[in-house]
DNA sequence: ACTGATGGAATGGTACTACCAATGAAGGGA
DNA sequence: TCCCTTCATTGGTAGTACCATTCCATCAGT
């Protein structure tokens, strides 16, 4: 992490000032659920004026590192995959990536998660599953719990898995998939859904590898094909672009 | 997409300029490589002070979706995995993940795409291949030079594979694998990583999907056992932090 | 006509100031 | 003890001023 002097380093004092808010947080002067002092006092601190420093801040704020709350401070948030959604949703943009590419990728990913989680999962685990299951049961009948309990259910997966790096990973790639999605799955059939997850979760509950990756696919499969007729369906309604309260601008 | 009134928007200005960014992209109105306005220009196109609007531009820049020169302009980046590093250092120093899982990550993910790249590579492909092994044969010498042709080879293996999301994600693990281990693979034998990739590329070039996976395996397990034991070496050092040109701070 | 130097205009970078709105804690009254 | 008021603190935004760099058009010299 040598990021003081090496290769790209913009003397850009935001910039600067970033790595060093890495450093501080590395060299654990700063955790999770600290407040970090007040933005004036920081500054003068730095030696920056609170106009850099704010900067700084606000990239941070915006990748979801700490969180400012006026009147109160500034504190460092806990570690969540969340950090990568902005960027992420850039890099999707800029690259004009598709859903069905993000399925491919989950395509490719969860599968070999599902195998891992079956030979790891323990009791607890397994227990775990089974109360995602139900909050899904709970929740069949509103689409967006149904939703969020689906892709918890896929966390959770990640989770026994134990590789917390592809688990975060994928759990942005949701979030995409989602995202790009935007009503997404309000035609899902609960049940359908809820069946393939019973068989994945007892192939992970009997330690079966083979057949939770094969579930995997399967049930992935089955969403691809659902997920990509009604993505068709919305194609035409991708113009409707909603307005912010900023003034629009053209852009020449 | 749908990003302007929903769940969690922050009221924040700079944080609806970004999304107003994003829109602008994904509508077209934006296009890598264009240049923007100035950004007093932008400011008043907006509404928006100056410092507020150049938050917002910091935020892209420091994730790598624009850059900024003075005294020339702004101008909208390629899309590049790059986006995604600066966060990823947040999260993987946040979450205190090791390199140990980096590389566990890439085992898992790797060997998948080595298969596909099996299935998908045309001659063309293999050609491309082929000069990336010219080029470490060439920078035996040069340790720095070579870890970089080692990663292009494993990108272009990505490339083949035709995943672009996992093809980026894994750019960036690896960027993160080689930023936490600092000096890196000085003491990797260029002879014999060039073997085990020749090998890989064997494969691939028959079109053999299993044999790929599994050297890729074999590649990375060697890779992993190596890394572990230069990594535990330099564990260490690791308090040896170097300090920046911004003052000091000790944050109370 | 071509080349090179020079100047000015435009652009991003930084600092500083002023003011607002929200928050939280201290103080006072019932 | 509890509730309400008050006020200092904190982040949010705007605006201004000035600097260093870069680009480009102008102009001089050959």
């Amino acid at each position: 992490m040598g990021k003081t002097t090496p290769p790209l380093l913009k003397d850009d004092v935001t910039a600067r000032l970033v790595g060093a808010f890495k450093d501080l947080i590395s060299s654990g002067g700063l955790t999770p659920g600290g407040r970090l002092p007040a933005e004036r006092e920081l500054a003068s601190s730095f030696g920056v004026s609170r106009s850099s420093l704010r900067q700084a801040l606000k990239v941070l704020e915006i990748m979801g590192v700490i969180s400012q709350r006026v009147g109160d401070g500034t504190y460092l948030n806990a570690a969540a995959p969340t950090i990568l959604n902005e960027p992420m949703e850039f890099l999707i943009l800029l690259d004009g990536i598709s859903f069905h590419e993000l399925m491919e990728a989950r395509r490719i990913v969860e599968p070999e998660l599902a195998a891992r989680a079956a030979m790891r999962a323990t009791a607890a685990d397994v227990a775990e599953l089974a109360a995602v299951h139900a909050r899904m049961e709970a929740h069949k009948a509103d689409s967006a719990r149904f939703v969020e309990a689906d892709l918890r259910y896929h966390q959770t997966v990640f989770g026994i898995s134990g590789n917390r790096v592809c688990s975060m990973m994928f759990t942005v790639v949701h979030h995409s998939v989602h995202k790009l999605m935007e009503v997404t799955s309000s035609l899902v059939d609960p049940e359908h859904t809820l069946a393939l997850h019973r068989r994945i979760t007892a192939a992970i509950r009997k330690g079966d590898a083979a057949q939770a990756r094969q579930r995997m696919i399967e049930h992935l499969d089955d969403a691809a094909g659902l997920l990509a007729r009604t993505a068709a369906k919305q194609e035409e309604s991708r113009l409707l672009k909603r307005v912010s309260k900023l003034r629009p601008i053209g852009l020449a």
